[in-house]
DNA sequence: GCCTGTGAACAGTTTCACAGCG
DNA sequence: CGCTGTGAAACTGTTCACAGGC
């Protein structure tokens, strides 16, 4: 196959970066190969699974052996289009949105961001995570200046859908949303959703239902990958 | 239809933790009445879909006119298992754990920390979010003194596998990851995992696959999110 | 022997079309 | 009529089993 020609799954690129999280620590302690069995069960998943999601890269191990550790990372980082450092706005900085200026693992995964902007005096000209916060009227300016297409968005749900478009407008063309609503955004632009509260929502469903309903204990898999939203 | 245990897709389990944000603001706003499509609408996803989610529940609307917003709120609310406050516990209280403590959006949608933990003596004694931070030392009382059946880990990935090994051991059932680790749990135990690296990434892939691959590549087409609309 | 790569069976979801009821 | 509820079809994603190369 053509290794980028067949569109690869949602589901599939999700647990990519997964995968490359893992590969990365592997290279750091020095790892030169591992197999899919012992990759997949550092990453949560199914041995077969995870031989199948890296197909879609096309053939990239060596049978009886196993995958070169950090030519597979460097591999998936080309295809997840991380290998180089992406440019990234975030607008909102109240507690949720400080803690990811000030995450270290955005920019050890290929993340920096650009611009911080919030609507209020008070936090406009802190430095959060060594940037300093702007003020929304300069967003326009940023985003087309350093070319950012990522924005995430950690404002109060009300304002959510109004900086989204403010985004949209200055060329933003995909949006991680932590605002508690469903964002509308043009055709052409991808926007994910965090949910914190549903979340914890599902798992309290999953902890009703496991008590509730005492049939046979739920299945025995136990990681857990990333979902929906 | 039975009520309690017709086994509902965990698809739609997410799905309905939407409805209930929405329908709650619907009510909010006075609204009596709601179509499957307006409220398909609202909460991005496809109408028929939505209703067969809803037919999960059994029948709950009224043909021909809608359903009625604040009963089937409080129904999805009743199955989820959010009706009433839920006790968790949330270890690790850096940036992003004292976001979440601090986060008003849980204590309106069911659920209440009763304890917050953190190994820095720093730490220990500050207030967050109106609740004083305790020693990891108290962690296994407070769990059996609360009956928290919900713990939500953001400590640093290092110590997360450990404080996951000490939440199940206390009677913890259900666990929110923060930390980018995959971690290994109990049968019994659901664990579920949200990476912000993995979401930006997956943004990342998105964004680059939709301009052509400069690689080898050519075609650029590519898939929108989200599951259906 | 080992382990990768993959077609084929399987399971879960989404979409469609329409029956059924107010 | 309109809108809900639902079986059946279409689709996507996952698991299995084994073929194929080292």
């Amino acid at each position: 196959m053509n290794p980028s020609r067949p569109r690869i799954p949602e589901a599939t690129v999700a647990r990519l970066a997964v995968y490359l999280r893992v590969l990365g620590g592997l290279a750091d302690s020095g790892r030169a190969s591992v197999s899919s069995g012992e990759l997949a069960g550092a990453a949560g998943v199914n041995p077969a699974g995870l031989r199948k999601d890296l197909s879609h890269l096309g053939p990239c191990g060596v049978r009886g052996v196993g995958y070169d550790v950090a030519g597979l990372r460097d591999r998936i980082a080309r295809v997840l289009g991380v290998e180089r450092s992406r440019a990234c706005v975030l607008v909102g900085l109240g507690n949720l949105g400080s803690a990811l200026a000030d995450y270290a693992g955005f920019g050890s995964r290929g993340f920096e961001f650009v611009g911080l902007f919030d609507s209020s005096p008070q936090r406009i000209g802190q430095v959060i995570g060594g940037r300093p916060v702007l003020a929304l009227t300069e967003l326009d300016d940023v985003v087309t200046g350093t070319a950012a297409t990522i924005g995430v968005i950690a404002t109060p749900a009300e304002v959510a859908q109004e900086i989204c478009d403010r985004l949209t407008a200055a060329g933003v063309r995909s949006i991680l949303n932590f605002a508690p609503v469903t964002l509308t955004a043009p055709a052409g632009v991808d926007v994910r959703q965090v949910d914190l509260s549903v979340e914890l929502q599902v798992l309290a469903f999953l902890d009703t239902s496991r008590d509730a309903g005492r049939d046979t204990g739920s299945d025995a898999r136990v990681p857990a990958v990333g979902g929906m939203a």
